[in-house]
DNA sequence: CCGTGCTACTGAGACGTTTCAATTCGATGG
DNA sequence: CCATCGAATTGAAACGTCTCAGTAGCACGG
């Protein structure tokens, strides 16, 4: 009645159980008649492989999982498509998990992933070097680090130069002219914005007679940029920034719709650079500058990296793979392009 | 050395592995001393359970499916966290499974959840009655359709009136003057599309002397939009629409950028109406207006029926659920709102 | 006809957990 | 002191698969 188990494939079929799992795994040491005799009760029969006592038998899944930040920022999206897409040509699967920048989320979704013994864990995790991660590993499950570099050479990771990334877009500001400049960012705890801002700030220092204010918001989410927004544009003209960098484009994003609300033109009373250069910047009521990063690349690596270390521990050695970030200007921070 | 079993915790503590399991499942069982010696035990062993195991004996897994068709439509992501919060609620676990619209990865996916023995899965299948899901539900699996209403009381499903949504969007134009409107879609054998195409042919219809033509695309996707705008501004003006109905947000915002690119203003020389309401809607280049679907609504009524027919299959009697949408009018259809 | 070597197949054991009937152990009451 | 009872604990079976040592059967050469 329910699902059929390998063992009434077999009587079905007269053979034994070791036969139906041979014609599973490795059907070219079956008999071709035999092989045959049995797909076709397998088929008859409806049987479906039960994946969990193969995996009780394995001792691991063949699942890996993916912990992000943010779901709804498509940055991540990307990185999981990237993720995934190395994980299809491995018989691996992907199990998406959003912690929402919340730590205690973040440990139950890690629970879950070790309580599955799943092949690995890639994870941008809340805060820099959680014990609960740190426990993780020396129980044995690999772990590799997205967008954030590994503190010590205990795991892989694959970032990119925030710093760098953050510099870019603080030279090019300055460049364009900006005396008064502001940092929108996340909170300071996540690395990257910390990073970002750390860039930023070398640029404006080395220019000289440049201010950089810093605004910290909760989250890194679009409603935080349009609250952002609506506490500067409140300001006076005289002290207000004339540029603002945000610490991602969801940020960027708000920051330019509060802009639109109050009155302020971008890019000519304020310019706006943001962060991922996530599809959606393209298309905004004003094009977005942002500092892209290889997205994709980012997940497809990480599991790349996952993947050798499984698949020969003993040989791997962990590696911290970092890309290089560049700028891409658009209309929000460049008056000559505006009407 | 490797990851310790109930029996390691057991031995160690003294006590026989049925006690240890009674301490983790029903831990108001055993005796108080007892208990904490176990637990005590199970911290300091880093024991952690296994979940294959429990999954194999318990027959099925506490995990559901849900297979979207794009998700870098966030549209897909806002129904995930809905179906998401609710799966929080009844400790379970959700996978998140992307068929990119693709039969062929859609039926990979069932696959694997059916292996994995889930507890049941939310779809929204690419095309409207698949044999593949069919047998699946007949080898005992629970399935929600999502976004698309169950053709027979088969199973649960939970929609919404797509149908309505085009008439509204339809209706809309008609007010605002437009005599010449066309409809881009995504392949109308996505059921949700060819309702929305049904729907504004309706309104277009009831008004008389309206043209409505279509333009079919491949994808629903920012891509295929600004393919599909290009296309329609390169008509001479004459005979080039004077509004638009796009079958999503995606495409909506693909079409727009065209029309920037093209030097096609929104909405003076082009409407636009998009579908789904996604939240960067709101942020385009020009405010879309767009027909809003409750998205979180949907996922956690579908997670609900769900957990409804797994907890008691005898009692549970299959439902369709179908929400309204509405209209919510932005400047990229009202000219009374552009500058 | 026997030994050898091969191919094809068999069957038991192990993976880690839960469950439940069976057992042990004290305490209580007669 | 024995019978009884309840609480606490035990131990084995079962879930479905894979693996591996073993067996059966056959062909071939000597």
């Amino acid at each position: 009645m329910a699902n059929p188990s390998i063992k009434e494939v077999a009587q079905r079929a007269g053979v034994s159980v070791g036969t139906v799992s041979n014609v599973l795994n490795r059907p070219w040491i079956v008999a071709p008649r035999t092989r045959q005799r049995v797909q076709d009760t397998i088929r008859e029969l409806g049987f479906v492989r039960n994946e969990a006592a193969r995996h009780l038998r394995a001792g691991r899944s063949r699942t890996v999982g993916l912990v992000v930040l943010d779901v709804a920022n498509p940055f991540f999206i990307d990185v999981a498509r990237g993720a995934e897409a190395l994980a299809d040509e491995h018989d691996t699967m992907v199990v998406l998990c959003n912690s929402d920048g919340d730590p205690h989320r973040e440990g139950r979704h890690l629970d879950q992933l070790e309580q599955q013994r799943v092949m690995g864990i890639l994870i941008t995790p809340v805060r820099t070097d959680s014990p609960r991660l740190r426990s993780l590993v020396a129980r044995g499950t690999p772990v590799v680090l997205v967008d954030r570099a590994a503190a010590h050479g205990g795991r892989c990771s694959v970032s990119v130069d925030d710093r760098l990334g953050g510099r870019l877009a603080g030279t090019h500001l300055v460049e364009r002219g900006h005396r008064r400049i502001a940092f929108v960012g996340g909170p300071l705890s996540i690395q990257q914005v910390a990073d970002r801002l750390a860039g930023v700030t070398a640029a404006v220092e080395e220019a000289g007679g440049v201010s950089l204010e810093t605004l910290e918001m909760p989250t890194l989410s679009v409603a935080a940029g349009r609250a952002a927004g609506e506490r500067i544009a409140a300001l006076p003209d005289a002290s207000r920034p004339t540029a603002v960098f945000c610490g991602n484009d969801l940020l960027a994003l708000g920051f330019l719709q509060a802009m639109a609300a109050q009155g302020l033109r971008v890019p000519h009373d304020m310019a706006i650079v943001g962060y991922d250069d996530i599809d959606f910047a393209a298309a905004a009521a004003v094009p977005l500058s942002s500092v892209r990063q290889p997205r994709e690349l980012l997940g497809r690596t990480a599991m790349e990296l996952l993947q050798e270390e499984v698949e020969d521990p003993g040989a791997h050695r962990h590696r911290q793979v970092i890309f290089q970030p560049d700028l891409v200007v658009r209309e929000s921070s460049d008056l000559t392009r505006a009407d």
